[in-house]
DNA sequence: TTGTTCCTATCTATCAATTGATAGATTCCG
DNA sequence: CGGAATCTATCAATTGATAGATAGGAACAA
């Protein structure tokens, strides 16, 4: 066969991340993937050889993504909301979940290699912020971790009452302090 | 047969919600509650036609035990704390997630009900806090939402990291802003 | 040019296990 | 008896995964 439109394996994980995103881990099959990416679930196989594997991987992709669309963002308390709008945009696009948002939900059903990768995304947001928060805040590791949480539970919000302005509410004190 | 040592119907609904607050709405089986009660899973059919109508009883159940626990809960700012205790407990005593936290994270793929009874889980919580802060600050509903956000989110770094500190660390500047 | 080999990517077909759910028999108690 | 609660047995559908066939192109030899 002549390579499809796009870089197959990319688009199973793209496939992949929207579906967990909306249902979690045990919300979709490998035959789900395939229809969404136009092949058959035995190809899937060919590019992943376990849904471990595949979502572990994917998992690693979305850590370096979302550090990297926060590489240019400002020092001091003003990191704080660029933070917020990351998550914000990530909603807004597609109403999503963050995938590790639901993943350190499901955590206790979900095989070592992922919940390793999600903790990972943690720790490196959070250290992330952390730095960022340096010599602006008596506690910079501590308030990281609370913007972190209370963004991750305003996408849940969000998602509960099926309405972006929920986490809107529930971050407005987070941006104005922090503008 | 003679009845169980306790309710059965209850009984249920406790594995279930064990089940779903660790590994989520498709994260057991019918068969796994039945091991864990002791009978087979016909008989679980017998007290729940559905998978659906059994989550969503459980959530109802879970939504008026969680507010009845915090009927107590005192007025004013300090009610932000009861709120952060109640969470805390129900996080130490298990390690799990709250139940409704899970279900808004994987509402995408749930049952019309479930994610129904989900939404009135929040909208009870936080018109009960809010409630609880009017007169006491600026604007009581986006605190409101904003302080549920970050519990949710707090319990789901704690999950994360597999470590309660995390839970404290993530609200440790709400519970000195609010004693 | 043509033919052969080899690799990549996909397919068809199938597997055993698990899933939510149902029918109907059985057992116990009042 | 009659109802409540459980059982055995089974179903069709879906699951993650595997084996093996097939198609297509690139590289290389003749």
């Amino acid at each position: 066969m002549k390579p499809m439109e796009a870089n197959t394996t990319e688009r199973i994980l793209d496939a992949a991340e929207r579906r967990i995103r909306d249902a979690g881990y045990n919300g979709f099959s490998f035959r789900d993937l395939a229809e969404d990416v136009g092949i058959k679930s035995a190809s899937v196989h060919y590019h992943f050889p376990t849904k471990e594997a595949l979502v572990a991987t994917l998992t690693e992709r979305y850590t370096e993504r979302f550090l990297q669309s926060l590489e240019d963002a400002p020092s001091g308390i003003r990191c704080i909301l660029a933070y917020r709008d990351a998550f914000r945009r990530s909603l807004a696009e597609d109403r999503r979940m963050c995938l590790c948002g639901v993943l350190g939900a499901e955590s206790g059903g979900l095989p070592d290699s992922v919940t390793r990768q999600a903790r990972l995304f943690f720790e490196r947001t959070i250290q992330k912020l952390e730095q960022a928060l340096v010599g602006t805040v008596s506690e910079p590791h501590s308030t990281a971790a609370a913007v972190v949480a209370q963004l991750q539970g305003a996408i849940i919000l969000a998602r509960a009452f099926g309405n972006i302005a929920a986490f809107d509410e529930a971050t407005q004190e987070l941006a104005e302090k922090s503008s």
